[in-house]
RNA sequence: GGGGUCGUAGCUCAGCCCGGUUAGAGCGCCGGCCUGUCACGUCGGAGGUCGUGGGUUCAAGUCCCAUCGGCCCCGCCA
């Protein structure tokens, strides 16, 4: 006896059929003389019915069944006697008369209902096998890899072609910690897992590929979060003789695409904004322009001001700035202090917070205010009744992030941000480098393979800090997507930047070799990006984390409670690769 | 490494502030009854190392300390 269709398909159509159906008992109700079950399959719910008036063995063996057992039905496809239609359910309007029916596995009383949404996560990730059996789950599965698909199909009819990297190389300094993977052949040596296929998809570049893409499997060995997890899935694309604008147009393409799936249009072009210019009005370098509340400088109101700490801190070089809340004026005084401690929390020496009354504006700061200055205020923040102003004055970055944290949370509270918006944007000419503190060098902000800016080529030499990079985010709703850049294909370059990152010549040679060997034979101009693919389906499914549209997530220990991996090993297997532990694993 | 929060029946939670009978509820589970239910109904029943360890106390689910684990966040994440 073989399936001969799905539960969830059938319909009036079916009438008459004689189905044979293979599937989960989704629930049995047992009215002593009519037993009725659902059974469930991939495509949903049909309830059978087991009567003793069409065979009374079979309506026996039915009182046997529990919840998720395993069966095969053989049996009539009939439309319900009218009134007991289920408009709730697809298939409501027939029913399955049993007429054979085969427990194929019985199962356990589950630790808890497929159909209960209050289940904890904890729970849930234990019994991985049957959490990934409720319906909800098998829907983002599915959605997942419809975009995996529709992504592969768009890139291919754009001729890239997937070329597969691997898995075991090299460890790359700079970046996140490394997993590592010790070889057995080469004692105390180790692979790592890749951070990204960067180099290799650069090779295939000076290989002459044109256009490579790859959805792949990333490692990164720091601590997680809800938008993080150890491995992720990356589009990953680099592509030839292209600029930045030609990389956006592919990501545009393939961003709008995967929105199509939710019937969503994003636009022809995202809006491009430049790193300086988010980090001033948003206060982050990846904005949620969902909503406006827009960061202004208002430093200039109070060149002249009587205020000392506004005074001091324009003469140490600080910035004033702040954002107006639309309807923060129902922020009670209680919050308002709250708001002013979250501001403490991040960084900044206090926070204003000025509410705009009937009675005109209402703060502690104004009495140290001129007139001229109150009227700039309300003015610069076009403030009406109702809202509140935030006002936060010390050095530009404390200022900025402060600010852009508030922001975020603010807006949240006020109920500002719309839930069905979508706002994607490009957010460019970030800084090729940074000075790191405490490693007391230059790191990258984006990676070592970025290209300068043509125009701000001679800064390396005078004012590294002030070299912009060939590098492009892509932001959606707040959270960076992805990331990319015009790479370096002129060796002289990538030495000069090794050398400021402080990576010597031999290190260089050691680590690179083959990329800066790769460079003198004739790399064409290169550039890509990649992008977080479950970052990307957990915004498309309305996800809370990316654990979400995962199907074997790990924890924030980046322990799997399926599997109970990491684990310890076998004597004999550390043996083998020559390595000794100076910890016992079961502590820690 | 740090801050916050949670951990009590198979599941979800109440009890903890303010220590004191036999630790409760809903759902689920088991058994009986029930021929049109679909969150079936109904009657009865079973089920607990109160995360773990230590301490305070005549007495600890409740107070204190440590520890383990889930989640959120900071640091970290080229």
């Amino acid at each position: 006896m073989k399936r001969s269709c799905y539960c969830g398909e059938l319909g009036v159509d079916d009438v008459g059929r004689e189905v044979v159906l293979e599937g989960w008992v989704n629930r049995r109700r047992d009215h002593g003389g009519v037993t009725f079950v659902d059974l469930r399959d991939r495509e949903g719910l049909v309830q059978v019915v087991f009567s003793p008036e069409v065979d009374s063995s079979v309506h026996e063996k039915a009182k046997e069944i529990r919840d998720e057992y395993v069966l095969r039905v053989r049996g009539t496809v009939t439309r319900r006697p009218p009134g007991t239609e289920n408009p709730k359910l697809r298939t409501g309007e027939v029913e399955v008369v049993a007429r054979e029916v085969e427990v194929l596995n019985a199962s356990r009383t589950l630790p808890f209902k497929l159909d209960n949404p209050e289940v904890t996560e904890e729970v849930r990730l234990k019994y991985r096998f049957l959490d990934l059996r409720r319906p909800e789950m098998q829907k983002i599965m599915r959605f997942r890899y419809r975009a995996a698909m529709a992504t592969r199909e768009y890139l291919d009819s754009l001729g890239f072609i997937d070329v597969e990297t691997p898995f075991l190389t090299k460890s790359t300094p700079e970046g996140a910690r490394d997993y590592l993977v010790p070889s057995r052949v080469n004692p105390g040596k180790f692979y790592a897992l890749p951070q990204s296929p960067q180099l290799f998809k650069q090779i295939l570049m000076v290989a002459g590929f044109d256009r490579y893409y790859q959805i792949v499997k990333c490692f990164r060995d720091e601590d997680l979060r809800a938008d993080r997890q150890p491995e992720f899935t990356q589009i990953d694309l680099e592509m030839s003789f292209v600029e930045r604008e030609d990389v956006m147009e592919v990501v545009e393409g393939i961003m709008r695409t995967l929105f199509r799936l939710i019937d969503v249009e994003l636009p022809e072009k995202f809006p491009v904004i430049s790193y300086q210019e988010a980090m001033l009005k948003y206060g982050i370098d990846r904005p949620d322009t969902r909503f406006g509340m827009f960061i202004q400088d208002i430093s200039r109101l109070f060149e002249s001001t009587e205020f000392i700490p506004f005074k001091e801190t324009l003469r140490k070089g600080g910035t004033i700035r702040g954002f107006k809340a639309p309807g923060g004026a129902v922020f009670s005084r209680k919050e308002l202090d709250n708001w002013g401690k979250r501001a403490l929390e991040f960084g900044a020496k206090g926070l204003i917070s000025i509410k705009v009354t009937d009675q005109g504006l209402q703060s502690n700061l104004l009495k140290y205010l001129s007139l001229g200055e109150v009227e700039g205020l309300k003015e610069a923040f076009e403030v009406q009744e109702g809202d509140a102003v935030f006002l936060v004055a010390d050095e530009g970055p404390i200022a900025a992030e402060t600010l852009g944290r508030l922001r975020l949370e603010v807006a949240q509270a006020l109920g500002l941000v719309p839930e069905d918006a979508y706002a994607p944007l490009w957010v460019v000419d970030f800084p090729l480098l940074e000075w790191d503190k405490d490693e007391h060098r230059y790191v990258a902000v984006h990676h070592p393979f970025t290209s300068p800016m043509d125009e701000d080529l001679p800064l390396l030499d005078t004012d590294p800090l002030k070299v912009r990079a060939k590098a492009y985010d892509v932001v959606l709703n707040g959270q960076e997507i992805g990331g990319g850049s015009i790479r370096i294909h002129k060796k002289d370059i990538q030495k000069k930047i090794f050398e400021l990152l402080h990576i010597g010549e031999e290190e260089a040679r050691i680590k690179f070799g083959f990329l800066l060997d790769a460079l003198e034979y004739g790399a064409p101009p290169h550039g890509g990006i990649a992008l977080g693919f479950d970052r990307v389906i957990a915004i498309l499914t309305k996800a809370e984390s990316i654990r979400e549209v995962i199907a074997f997530p790990k924890t924030q220990k980046a322990q799997c409670l399926m599997t109970g991996a990491p684990s310890s090993v076998a004597e004999a297997q550390l043996k083998e690769l020559r390595l000794k532990l100076t910890v016992s694993p079961d502590k820690n």
